[in-house]
DNA sequence: TTTATTATTGACAGACGAGTCAATCAACGG
DNA sequence: CCGTTGATTGACTCGTCTGTCAATAATAAA
């Protein structure tokens, strides 16, 4: 009945979903929304023009798909370190030390980072600048709370502190694409950023 | 022979030049270079679509214009505090005052961070990366430097801690543009992501 | 080998936006 | 009041880009 089984046929489309985004993301991180166009996604992923509308309804939904991939990517690092039996400082320093690491080898994280950039300067509908408040924010809030309670970082806006930690990273990996031989600081400086004087 | 003489046409001139810039400087940093219409900025300034073509070359042209008018005047705030005899830490909180105050009254200053940050994330031709590369860096790298050797600040790369303090001002501004109600942090934050322990 | 089903292609339509241009308006010197 | 000059306008052109669609290729079951 069936010339292809379900079966190869969920797993080609697989693929060829993950082939496009993971070209998306490169060309998305690189030229911003408005100005990537369909056939340089295409081209870059080696695919007709035709075959990215099969696969998606437009290049909307695959800048969605990827900013939700970004967010939920980023709330799991962050939940992992939360998780870990250290100090508040100690999940701050592993945290940045994560995140600028990954940047640094240009692994997919470095391009989502780039991703949440270009949705926060987009003038995009309030769904996506929903999108981009994530809950990482009050994860990392709450980390900041704990390290003062304890005393070892300063005092000030927990929001505030957190907001200008993810701040830096996020110009850091702005440079880090836009810069060829940029060179990633020592995360201790992000650390210090918190640390009580 | 001159119906107006040429004192009250460039004055005009000027007049008319300024208030294209002003609002494709609001536009631009809203929405970056690619999304920003010609109708949108000529709808914001309040003049025809002709009449842009009749001051400005292109879209462009603009763009540059905005740019180079940001890096001249952050270019001139570093040299004016620089110039203070106070001592590095105290030069570093100054700017970061001045800034972050400036941002958060929303004056020109955190458009023109704005348009920063598209210029670096727009995969443009080298001519515009290169106005990115701006002589501030190499001004507050030498206060770092300067700082480094009383003592007042952390050891480290001081190119790669300015880039830090301007990485985390510049994802500030975009903050402050993107997020209503987001409120700027203490200045001392950034003072001590450079300062010794 | 045939057939059914789905992946894949590229030509096409429609919309939209940048830049042009001929015509009009405004203002001042004469 | 007239003429000249330059500011100002908006309709138009032309290229480009997104999204559609009918046709083709590939593949596995029958």
């Amino acid at each position: 009945m069936s010339p292809r089984n379900e079966e190869q046929n969920m797993q080609i489309k697989d693929e060829r979903r993950e082939q496009i985004l993971s070209a998306a993301l490169k060309v998305f991180a690189k030229k911003g929304f408005a100005a990537s166009k369909i056939s340089d996604i295409v081209a870059a992923a080696g695919v007709s023009h035709g075959l990215f509308y099969h696969y998606f309804k437009s290049k909307e939904e695959v800048f969605y798909e990827l900013l939700k991939q970004a967010i939920t990517s980023s709330t799991q690092a962050i939940l992992m370190v939360n998780n870990m039996p250290i100090s508040p400082l100690e999940k701050v320093r592993q945290t940045a030390k994560y995140i600028l690491g990954g940047i640094e080898s240009f692994e997919d994280s470095a391009y989502y980072f780039l991703i949440v950039i270009h949705a926060f300067v987009m003038d995009a509908p309030a769904e996506i600048k929903a999108l981009t408040e994530n809950p990482n924010l009050q994860i990392f809030s709450k980390i900041v709370r704990d390290g003062q309670q304890t005393g070892e970082f300063r005092e000030g806006d927990p929001d505030g502190m957190t907001m200008t930690f993810f701040a830096a990273i996020q110009g850091l990996a702005m440079y880090k694409l836009a810069l060829q031989n940029f060179q990633m600081p020592d995360p201790e400086i992000l650390v210090d950023m918190l640390r009580k004087a």
